[in-house]
DNA sequence: GAATACTGGCTAAAGCTATTAGGAAAATGC
DNA sequence: GCATTTTCCTAATAGCTTTAGCCAGTATTC
């Protein structure tokens, strides 16, 4: 017979891909399994279980995403790294919605620690570095820039927004317009001195640990 | 034999109780009949299938998310009405995590039109009048308020805001500062004109068109 | 109050997905 | 060339979904 050439890597792969065509809940052993022409049971040599699948198709995203934003961010400050990093998740999720719906699956502790949710974090405290916030803000700031990129990204997939004439592009100006704004008014203010906060689409507590 | 009273309205209340136990995602005709102790055969005399119980659920929550809304609202205005709002879709989810995941639910477009989510961009509004934003801005605030809240609230529930020393009350309560403060600012400034735009966790298209 | 029609829950059965156990052939190592 | 390991397969169990058809209470009607 001859073989298939199965690895735990290009299963993740066509996982991904799958879950970009047809939803990653629908993502399952079995479509796989059809995926490659070989038989379900063939791809537990390779994978825990359905759920270890899962998880490895959210470690793909969560790193590829990384990669894109870390691309878009170099060489940018200020209000520039912002709309990079902001555009790059944007990007991101509109050419590969399976994927970024991956890369929200809720991880356990140790798995996030030490994916690419931490890289997440560290950029998105770099961005700020630009703003000069002291620390309570600092973390304030990382929460509301993970809840509006988050937010938007996801309401704009569901399809919440287009249902109106004013172009979702200009909404999203507008909001980075906002936010930069927001955050240079908040600027060498006010502010105690606390831990550390967590940003984006990340799966879980892991990446609030910044780097 | 005994009749278990078996109707679509029972079963959709059961069924979002179900899920804020085990999870949106977790609910199944099969966990229903058990729960009724009812054979799963029963359950299809009611329920068209295993959509149409998990839409049931999501048109449930979304009405009663926006009666909870619509209490806060009631008598306030400007920044305390957006408080009161975005504390009302906080604690929906805090208490009741699976029926707000499946108030996020994609639904069809007529549906959705439909659904109470019209009733949640028309609370969004609502809110913005205190703030005089002429049109295109108004939409796109709507977006924001929506992406904010929304994000946060998922984020939170998701666990990434848990592995830090600041407390994520502080950082609501920082947030609709910021938020306030930014809608205030965009206050009576620039804009064309233009048309309607979208808020919440609702699920699909519909609510976009104003009341 | 009995005949009739309806309704609600049941049994049975088929089709999917997940997962485990154990087998056999292909690739690898010495 | 033979032993070992790897890779995929067959077989089997189990759960969820959905359809078809039955039967007994419930409601209706004369």
């Amino acid at each position: 017979m001859v073989r298939a050439g199965l690895t735990p890597e290009r299963l993740t792969r066509a996982g991904a891909e799958l879950a970009d065509e047809v939803g990653f809940d629908q993502v399952t052993v079995s479509a796989l399994a059809r995926r490659f022409d070989v038989k379900v049971a063939s791809l537990y040599s390779h994978l825990k279980n359905s759920h270890d699948l899962k998880t490895r198709i959210a470690l793909f995203a969560l790193e590829e995403l990384a990669d894109r934003a870390a691309a878009a961010l170099a060489g940018r400050a200020g209000k520039d790294a912002l709309a990079a990093f902001a555009d790059a998740y944007r990007d991101y999720a509109r050419e590969h919605p399976g994927r970024y719906a991956a890369a929200r699956l809720r991880l356990n502790p140790e798995t996030a620690a030490a994916s690419a949710g931490v890289r997440h974090a560290q950029m998105s405290r770099a961005i700020l570095r630009g703003y000069d916030l002291t620390e309570p803000d600092q973390t304030h700031a990382v929460r509301m820039l993970g809840s509006v990129f988050h937010g938007y990204v996801s309401l704009e997939m569901a399809g919440s927004f287009s249902h109106t004439a004013v172009g979702t592009q200009e909404s999203w100006a507008w909001i980075l317009d906002s936010l930069d704004a927001l955050l240079r008014s908040r600027g060498p203010a006010a502010g105690r001195t606390a831990g550390g906060g967590s940003p984006m689409p990340v799966s879980d507590p892991e990446f609030d640990r910044q780097g």
